[in-house]
DNA sequence: AGATATTTGCAACAAATAAATCATTAAAAT
DNA sequence: ATTTTAATGATTTATTTGTTGCAAATATCT
């Protein structure tokens, strides 16, 4: 699957040598070796969102003549690695069911895949999109999740803050998480994450904001969950695994696709969010693509 | 490694009503699939010593708009045949694609579930055991994440709490997150997550750390990430969505295989833990099942 | 801070591509 | 045997491809 092996390596070796936007070039076609065959290198660039000069230049500095030839070993690689040897390696690796360490991290990570596979069942589908119905209705976005649940509630909210969109995150320190519940009207609308076991915290507030009259939707593991019965909406996911605890990737899934639905509701003002916080975030220095020089 | 079956199939059906020259191309085409994929149509003509036009014919023959469409059936086959064990899932991906209003969100799931079987492979494997090896040698395991990325932390540092770890989180108001790195030694170990776009201050964090002689473990998003250089051991994950941002669930689900791996390797001990913690719990109340009674 | 390299974006270019068109040939039907 | 039909080959056309040269922008070094 990898081209010669000797190119893949000599990228990442001279990655720190290449410009920006060689190495924004580099790291596409690390990361989708498949379109460099298949694919035209101006679409290439398209996808890599790099000029299509780039790609001859990052040929050249690999020292091939040209891009003919980089594409040229991608495509013997793909050739020889579709049908030919190594898939019966990789086909042996997945059948042969041995005990092993990386067996357990294997069938986990099977079972998630197939839980989120699950997910696009025609039900859940439906569920989702009334979830983001309801949620883009709202005037403001309370996010709400306690323990476990924090890592949705808290990235769904880091999300809707990048977008643009009015979301508070229910948490703070020293147990004054549900004191922005204050202001909420009916206009409002509560996101609530919960899976078993339930948070007492969490179904307090869910129930407190719903006596307040704001509508309340919720991520939750089941039918039966508490969460149903204060819910406008809900939807459900999986989070049975075979470790000693539960899941919480499905839920974040769940969170992400809610996200990606409201993002695509209005995707001028969407782009416009994300170019602001681009720019602010530049300013402030906020990220790095390499390591930063200690001073 | 079939165009969809449904073209073979046709070419199959159909191969005694063509005529002598289109014969002669249908069979080159199925007896040679990857070329249609990989080099270009006059190419393909020379080598089944047709002339170029006849492929365009055979393309329309089979009902196709034009010979592109027949390339790129020929790719997408060889893209899913091609990457070993994703594949199946990816197929289907391709073949349940019913267009409605919840394509958006079937779509995203789909790939998402295509991703945690990717990282089933071989590679991610022993990368993942590895990660995990190091970890549990660690006396005391730090936790960092930032932005986007301290969801996955948190949560990581919150489930290996639970399992009675020594784990400490690099978070805090005010900007203190880094400070309790002062206490670290050589015999702790950082575990970072950082995707990209990295935030400037987990690298820098992570490079102090490493000064400090801390081993490093890290969960990223590619062979080429900054952390690379820092790191001891390092996991990737994909984080690529169709979606205007960069998914998190792959990640995630790293970390909870971590988790799982950390835990499975002292079972009774993890139990005891999970018990302690139970109990712990349950004089706090903090969980129910059912909506509780307001006071 | 100024001077010098380097990097980057843009536009133009020639080569090659797939498709469309037309002419020629072979086959079938009357 | 002649007309009609389909099939094949050659030619042309509008795109698209990979590449290159050059100016603006950026970074680097005295």
């Amino acid at each position: 699957m990898q081209p010669s092996d000797s190119l893949r390596e000599q990228m990442i070796a001279q990655y720190d040598a290449m410009s920006a936007q060689l190495q924004q070039a580099a790291r596409y076609v690390l990361e989708h070796p498949q379109d460099v065959a298949l694919v035209s290198m101006r679409e290439v660039a398209r996808h890599a969102a790099v000029q299509p000069a780039t790609m001859t230049r990052l040929a050249k500095f690999l020292g091939l003549p040209g891009y003919d030839e980089l594409r040229a070993q991608y495509a013997a690689a793909l050739r020889d690695g579709g049908d030919g040897f190594a898939a019966k390696v990789r086909k042996r690796v997945v059948e042969g069911s041995e005990r092993g360490v990386s067996d357990i991290a294997s069938h986990m990570l099977q079972g998630l895949s197939a839980q989120l596979a699950k997910l696009c069942e025609p039900d859940s589908l439906r569920r989702l999109e009334a979830a983001a119905d309801r949620l883009k209705s709202a005037r403001k976005v309370y996010v709400l999740g306690l323990r476990s649940s924090h890592a949705v509630a808290w990235h769904f909210h880091y999300v809707m803050t990048l977008l643009g969109e009015r979301s508070v995150h229910l948490d703070g320190p020293g147990g004054t998480g549900g004191d922005a519940l204050v202001r909420a009207t009916s206009e409002d609308v509560l996101l609530v994450i919960s899976i078993k076991p339930y948070a007492t915290g969490a179904l307090e507030l869910a129930q407190l904001a719903k006596a307040q009259g704001v509508g309340i939707v919720s991520i939750t593991d089941s039918e039966v969950s508490p969460l149903v019965a204060l819910s406008e909406q809900a939807v459900f996911c999986p989070t049975e695994s075979d470790s000693f605890f539960h899941t919480l990737t499905p839920a974040l899934a769940v969170s992400e696709v809610l996200c990606s639905l409201l993002a695509e509701f209005d995707r001028p003002k969407t782009l416009e969010a994300l170019q602001q916080a681009d720019e602010h975030l530049l300013h402030l220095n906020t990220y790095a693509t390499a390591i930063p020089r200690r001073r």
